[in-house]
DNA sequence: CGCGGGATTGCACAGCATTGCAACCACGCG
DNA sequence: CGCGTGGTTGCAATGCTGTGCAATCCCGCG
């Protein structure tokens, strides 16, 4: 009446073997006879049993699930990072087990808690934990340690508890220079840099740096920091930094391409600004949108191959390798945000 | 020296007390003295023990996990849909395992197996399969149906085997007429269709209705059918069709939001083309960008919480329950890219 | 024909938690 | 004071698979 999974006894039962031996019919590399292992698949087969790989797990020191812990996974590159990195966990034979940090969107509901998505993810004793959003605290990062599973950051800032964790950067202070220097380079004289409240990530780092090559350029850059990660951010950021015109910023560096494309599109569209006659736009990713034919958003690209690889790295190194920080390079890509260079070629 | 998970039996020992009371205390409504559940959690507390969720799925006929089957996880509605959903099941106490059918886009690679990512769900014992992406033959629903473990198929086709999946359907004909009568009352004589090569899903039932509707308003359709579902077949597909203007093509239906605006913006910033004047162009979904201000696509909504709702049921209904058919409505948003209806109203 | 050895196989236990059952405790009532 | 009762608790079995160890089988060689 009601089915029930098949469990190796009743292979067993059919093929006329031990149980054991079903295991190691399905254990590469395991002493069968090649007949009694063809028996027992044929039975297997036709009873559609498969191994039970809750119960392997229970046995073998570390599992085949990878948790994936990630906010904002509506944002244009964030989506596409977790899209490369679940398909190349998959190759691997890894499976993807996802803890969604998404606010709530209702009133009064709690916010989400990152401790909690780590406590989750270890009872179901996960391999390797990544973090994709939100800062890891210490006390997690020692957590993980403590029950033997690695911890991935990415583009997160390197705990104090640093020998713990794995830790995958891209360049932000670079990028963010790269951003300035070019800004600089179209001419702009009036600075803004855009970013939200979330004051944890890698996101502070390159506007950090942006604002410092700008001071060394001998700008100051106006900081508008306001709500959450989004593009909606980046709206109201370009109604409020450009409307009436009385500041007459003609350059915007957003940290992330969603909120660069929320200032941009609102420049142009809503107020009706050129860009990038009147206003240059510059972001940081290069998400798969930035490069349409509508944005065409010069920005600061993580490569996300070299991205994925070097957090696929990390996640299969051996469980006694120790922890490492892999740095990935960011190149500028020019489209059509920023106004083009004047006078010399940067060096 | 290398660290281990903590059991219930090293709780036990250190609390004085027998291994069933360790699980009881973590039992809610189970018989256990305040006082001992007390002791016991302090040392659980202590030594940073949690309950592992794998072995406990030993015993109760239904896990945790729910596994989701999906490609395209970088399209801008399925990445929000797969947002939306993940927050809703872990708002419930449900995990997420996902499977990501994305194509290896390396030369040679073999292409994904939908069989092969339902055995991987089933070998972790997932209580639901969601199917976001694919078409799902009868004999994976057999399959899954054989094993008590309940199907849920999202705008997919319904399988023959009708009665052991559930089915969610934004209503694709409704839809596709939708689009049609829009652009007859926009006034557009020459309307093309664009959809993908994937032919198992929903969208060909929205092509098939925008053709039949048009029909029985006196014009033929334009079908292009080629390639991914991406945003490039729409970049594709406005080229070929509009190029050289020998069609006058006048208004295009993407099955996709992504590929009306791969066509429209093509159509906009590379051929100059006028929309919604020279071309109108509709879409189907309403993912967040398409209300961008760059974009203001006019589109045909399904509503994401609808759906998501709808999903949710769907998951959480009892395993013997019978299995449903759950239809989300859609309505048209008109935004910027239709021109203004000539005439009468629409009935 | 007897024996050594390699290949195979089954037994039993490990791994972790849940749960039915029975033993146990104390307490209250007759 | 004895017994019934309700609440606790431990034992042992269950759920499913992996694996060390020993038993077994068969073959070949002396």
């Amino acid at each position: 009446m009601e089915p029930r999974f098949v469990t190796a006894a009743d292979v067993a039962r059919r093929a006329g073997v031990s149980r054991s031996a079903v295991s190691r019919a399905f254990t590469p590399g395991a002493s069968v006879a090649p007949e009694t292992r063809a028996r027992v698949l044929e039975a297997a087969e036709a009873l559609g049993y498969r191994v039970n790989r809750l119960a392997r797990t229970l046995h073998r020191d570390r599992s085949d699930l990878v948790g994936i812990i990630g906010a904002n996974l509506g944002n244009p590159y964030i989506s596409a990072q977790f899209d490369a990195l679940s398909a190349a966990l998959q190759a691997e034979g890894l499976q993807t087990l996802l803890v969604n940090l998404r606010p709530d969107p209702r009133p009064g509901a709690e916010p989400p808690d990152l401790g909690r998505a780590v406590e989750r993810l270890l009872e179901y004793r996960v391999r390797t934990v990544v973090l994709l959003s939100g800062a890891a605290p210490d006390e997690l990062v020692r957590l993980c340690a403590a029950n033997g599973v690695r911890m991935v950051l990415i583009n997160r800032p390197a705990p104090a508890a640093g020998a713990l964790a794995d830790v995958i950067d891209s360049d932000a202070a670079g990028g963010g220079r790269l951003a300035a220097r070019r800004l600089i380079a179209a001419g702009c004289r009036r600075l803004a840099v855009v970013l939200s409240e979330s004051r944890t990530s890698a996101k502070l780092a390159r506007a950090d740096a942006f604002c410092a090559e700008a001071a060394s350029g001998g700008l100051t850059v106006r900081r508008w920091t306001q709500g959450p990660n989004s593009y909606e951010t980046g709206v109201a950021a370009a109604r409020s930094l450009l409307e009436g015109g009385a500041a007459r910023i003609d350059g915007i560096f957003g940290v992330t391409d969603e909120i660069a494309l929320g200032a941009m599109n609102t420049a142009r569209h809503e107020l009706g600004l050129a860009v990038p006659h009147r206003l240059s736009v510059i972001g940081f990713d290069d998400a798969p949108i930035s490069a349409w034919s509508s944005h065409r958003l010069t920005t600061v690209r993580q490569s996300l191959p070299a991205l994925t690889g070097a957090t696929l790295e990390a996640i299969l190194c051996p469980a006694d390798a120790a922890v490492s920080h892999r740095a990935v390079a960011v190149d500028l890509v020019e489209r059509g945000s920023v106004a083009p260079a004047r006078g010399s070629a940067p060096g």
